[in-house]
DNA sequence: GACAGCACGTAACAGTGTTACACCGATGGG
DNA sequence: CCCATCGGTGTAACACTGTTACGTGCTGTC
């Protein structure tokens, strides 16, 4: 009577599994109690025993995405000790993001209505974050560039998280995908170039003495 | 008989009012057939009449964001003819994502699953894009700065929409709304430092002569 | 061996998008 | 003037969704 998906694993293991299989291979639409249910080789009660409901199932992606996201940019940090690890990190993070949209989706972007992480949710989201910071940071002490990292981190972010996300969301006018990794490219050169001068340290001092007065000038 | 809800206009308008108006209130997770119906004060059949279906009417919510996003960049626009327009209109960017974080969502981030927009859909949302690589071309100019004012455009969009959609996740570790504000000023202000530098004029060249082979170095 | 607790499946509930069908009012041809 | 046509409308039904009440069986404990 064993399963032979999702190799003999526990059932919560299982449902997981299926579920993430679900979300991969037909998008957010098509997860469905019933489905991962099937899927998994259990009743739609397995869900609700094991997760609480379709919310508790879709945080359990949440968390399993970002740690798989996570890990992935920790391998592409580790392989090539970089004196200047941000582009590489940007890399992977594109890679990951457009090899698993859907999940990057559920991720970011609310892809499941009525779906709103948890405070824990949102700590293990902040831990892979993390790595972006730690590279960062490590980058800024190799020109000796003096701020705050993580309010650098979060620019480099920002920018690269909104290419990839125009890209997932096919509202760049991109003319096939030679040119949408040239631009990506391209994009973090000029963020990074924008972000880290050694002449301009300001850009990445804290925000607190950043005068808003001068914004449209 | 008549409805004093949506002032009298065609049914079509009306029940796209009630939507717009349920989506803003609610959410996506509320927009139902069904109470956009009971709020436009006809029945359900009434949207499949004018719009088709539920894909049809969020096509419409799509397109006439669009439309309201552009209104509103083009005003910012419009108000001083500033000679860097660039940090004014992404001022009025975020401004209207922000107070319209639904609308936005539906607009860049697939928050009504199995919805994709169309081809004249796509074709609106391009023509707002367009203002901003207007603003961008004209800021080039200003400062003498040549390229290809398209790939900048998106550069800078990419960086705005990244922070903006960070912002309305949730998923950005800030403070309050004053420390956010800061940062997106401080981030605009950097994103066009390092993607305009009359110095460094190969920044805003065609992608097409970039090499990615030293990504990683 | 009896009991408690837990995981599980069946079946039902309300609510969703969608559609078949009947109605009704206006429009136009005879 | 009468009647057919046709488009907008509402009712009711379909399949499907998330969710839950309830009964069943299995496991561990005294």
């Amino acid at each position: 009577m064993k399963k032979i998906t999702s190799q003999q694993r526990s059932p919560r293991d299982a449902i997981l599994a299926s579920a993430i299989d679900i979300l991969h291979q037909h998008g957010a639409g098509a997860l469905t109690v019933r489905s991962v249910a099937v899927a998994a080789g259990c009743s739609t009660t397995g869900v609700y025993t094991w997760f609480g409901g379709k919310n508790g199932l879709v945080e359990a992606i949440f968390i399993d995405g970002f740690q798989r996201f996570g890990a992935a940019l920790n391998v592409a940090r580790a392989r090539p000790p970089a004196p200047r690890p941000v582009a590489g990190l940007a890399h992977a993070y594109r890679e990951w993001a457009i090899t698993n949209p859907t999940h990057y989706m559920v991720m970011f972007g609310r892809a499941v209505p009525d779906f709103h992480p948890s405070v824990e949710a949102l700590l293990t989201a902040h831990g892979t974050f993390a790595q972006l910071v730690d590279a960062t940071s490590y980058e800024m002490s190799q020109i000796e560039l003096t701020g705050d990292p993580t309010e650098l981190a979060h620019h480099l972010w920002a920018g690269i998280h909104g290419y990839v996300s125009l890209e997932i969301a096919s509202m760049d006018m991109a003319v096939d995908s030679a040119h949408r990794r040239r631009r990506f490219d391209n994009g973090v050169r000029m963020l990074v170039r924008g972000s880290m001068q050694p002449t301009m340290s300001d850009a990445a001092a804290n925000a607190s003495d950043v005068n808003a007065s001068t914004l449209h000038s």
